[in-house]
DNA sequence: TTGACGAACTTAAACGTTACAGCTAATCTC
DNA sequence: GAGATTAGCTGTAACGTTTAAGTTCGTCAA
């Protein structure tokens, strides 16, 4: 069973191909009758346009690639999902990649869509060496990059990025408003696999400034490096309710190292957030689904799924060449039990 | 910038484009001399196959279309992930559309799918209505279609499901095995979302079997229905604790709600596992984060993906028609605290 | 010496679509 | 009523690739 193809609906209705792809596209120099014929036709004999031929001809691809440095971060997940949204309300295909947190991947990756024709490029994580997005640019300098969550130094690309320091101090500033006199910190690692993606400074400089716009000063034996897992967060805890003067309240720099926290916390037969109070970051689904529910700064996902993709279709839109955007986004404190604590929630 | 094409390496080397078709693909009669020449030009312009160009020519496209119905689930997150890894092996580009449990997008994404040439089709959850499908198969013959975690009645579609009864008689069994006397169940949905792709009935059915092979009834009282959700675990734990003969185990259709049963346990005083064990179903990554970890059935998800992924390949290769296959994995059981408690499992 | 053969290459026609330059006939302008 | 304009359509050349059907030329058997 062929196809079928502008040609066939030509000859159906005896015209030419170039008026069956003039009413496909909307020309707005068609006769209503012949219209009305030609739609008819489409209809009853089930025509697509072939998106290949089209591309071909019009020298631009329909899909929008992307590459994800790792599909099951929840985080990037959703991510991902308001692009396919946003994507197919614009009518353009999503093709994936996830490069698993090898940039050699991300590279042939690369090469694969660079094949495909894809007629923008959007970059989740750390997905892709620096050099090998230099080249591309270079070579493609028609085909607008936009990078989230990673801050590249190309002048051709954009990069959506959340602001950790504002996050951080929010998170902070909620604990000092909640009345906590020694707050700890759970940072991210200092090297490796995060360090660049997610801000790890940021994150530990706002806190910083919290305690510091409180008249307070930071505590170095509350500080303590974690390696973004739940399993170094449990540590983490462990090492700072040994302390003497052991924290009330922690602020980790992500919500697993925040929930290890938690299981030791309780473990020790201590109540959150009566005898601590805990803060994660980044909002993943099931912080909300726990009890107590912890408190966290929700990274505005779908913000920056939508904006992305507005971002390029204006930029495909555009053609030529475009300079690089950057914009940073703010997470939004989302308040829980465990800094709230029942009765206060429902005070 | 225009990209390099075969015609710019064939005026470059001074042979036919065909010539430099023939290297780009490999061909055994271009003879060693020409072959380098025309090599070192592909690598010093920097050429890159237009698959637009290629599968308009051959008649096929490129790429891979998946639907998922939702792509936050950690299960079809893995799913994607694996295909993703496997396509990529295999030199073709994955699609990928999100139909958000609404069988219109599903719909939608089909024909878009459709038009942008696609290779085969992966369907996961249930993302397409079966009559929009049974149109696509009829029309498309030649496409291979796949449908993970839903059963389609079409004979031309390959199906993958997992064994839900086996898995659900495992888990059950696994509680008899640890002396558990009363052994409750929470069940899905009996209607809605869900009700069709997570075999609700087949989940209860294994716990039936295996609690009549250890020679015991069904308790009408200690079965509850739920809706997958964490918040329904927790509503029927509840349920259940207020039974005057509680259970001491119980076998939840899926990990959200056995999480939420567990938080309502706990709530309650009583212990995981020496009051109350508890199993799950599906092995969401968090299951194996919480303390205590929670039992679960593991679901194959990256057997599944690539299983499907290499049916695909193999469909595709040989073209013409093909007859759906069918094949059901079974679930694995991972064993962790919620059942065996700390001193058992380091027995 | 002829002719057959094969290795190494070229030619040119597609694939389905779009865009541009015509073309025809009807309508408008003065 | 001659010329200009316009609405509505057609013809055809691309887009970059593959591929079937040649072409050329050197080698080798008879």
């Amino acid at each position: 069973m062929r196809p079928v193809t502008l040609h066939d609906l030509a000859k159906r209705c005896s015209v030419s191909t170039a008026t069956v792809s003039a009413v496909v596209n909307r020309a707005d120099w068609v006769s209503d009758t012949t219209r009305g014929r030609v739609q008819r036709a489409i209809d009853e004999m089930g025509y697509h346009p072939n998106q290949l031929a089209r591309g071909l001809k019009r020298q631009q691809g329909h899909a929008v690639g992307v590459i994800v440095s790792d599909l099951t971060n929840p985080f990037f997940t959703q991510i991902v999902r308001s692009l396919s949204h946003a994507l197919r309300n614009a009518g353009r295909t999503l093709s994936l990649c996830d490069s698993d947190h090898r940039l050699d991947l991300g590279d042939a990756n690369l090469r694969m869509l660079l094949e495909g024709q894809i007629v923008g490029l959007v970059l989740i994580g750390d997905s892709v060496p620096e050099k090998a997005l230099k080249a591309f640019v270079k070579h493609r300098a028609r085909i607008p990059v936009i990078a989230i969550e990673r801050d590249y130094q190309i002048p051709q690309v954009s990069c959506l990025l959340v602001d950790s320091e504002q996050g951080a101090y929010t998170a902070t500033r909620h604990l000092v408003e909640r009345g906590c006199s020694r707050i700890a910190m759970i940072t991210g690692p200092t090297t490796g696999a995060g360090s660049a993606t997610f801000g790890r400074v940021q994150r530990y400089d706002g806190y910083c400034r919290a305690l510091a716009d409180s008249g307070r000063d930071v505590d170095p034996t509350l500080v303590v490096e974690g390696t973004f897992r739940y399993e170094s967060g449990r540590e983490a805890m462990r090492q700072l309710l040994k302390l003497a003067d052991p924290p009330n309240a922690v602020f980790a720099a992500n919500d697993m190292m925040a929930l290890g926290a938690m299981s030791v916390v309780r473990e020790a037969g201590l109540r959150v957030p009566d005898d601590v109070a805990l803060v994660g970051f980044d909002n993943v689904p099931m912080t909300g689904l726990m009890t107590p529910g912890l408190t966290t700064m929700a990274m505005p996902m779908s913000e920056l799924g939508d904006t992305a993709a507005r971002l390029l279709e204006s930029q495909v839109l555009l053609g030529g060449d475009h300079s690089g955007v950057r914009s940073t986004f703010s997470a939004e404190l989302i308040m829980r039990a465990s800094t709230l604590g029942h009765a206060m929630m429902f005070a």
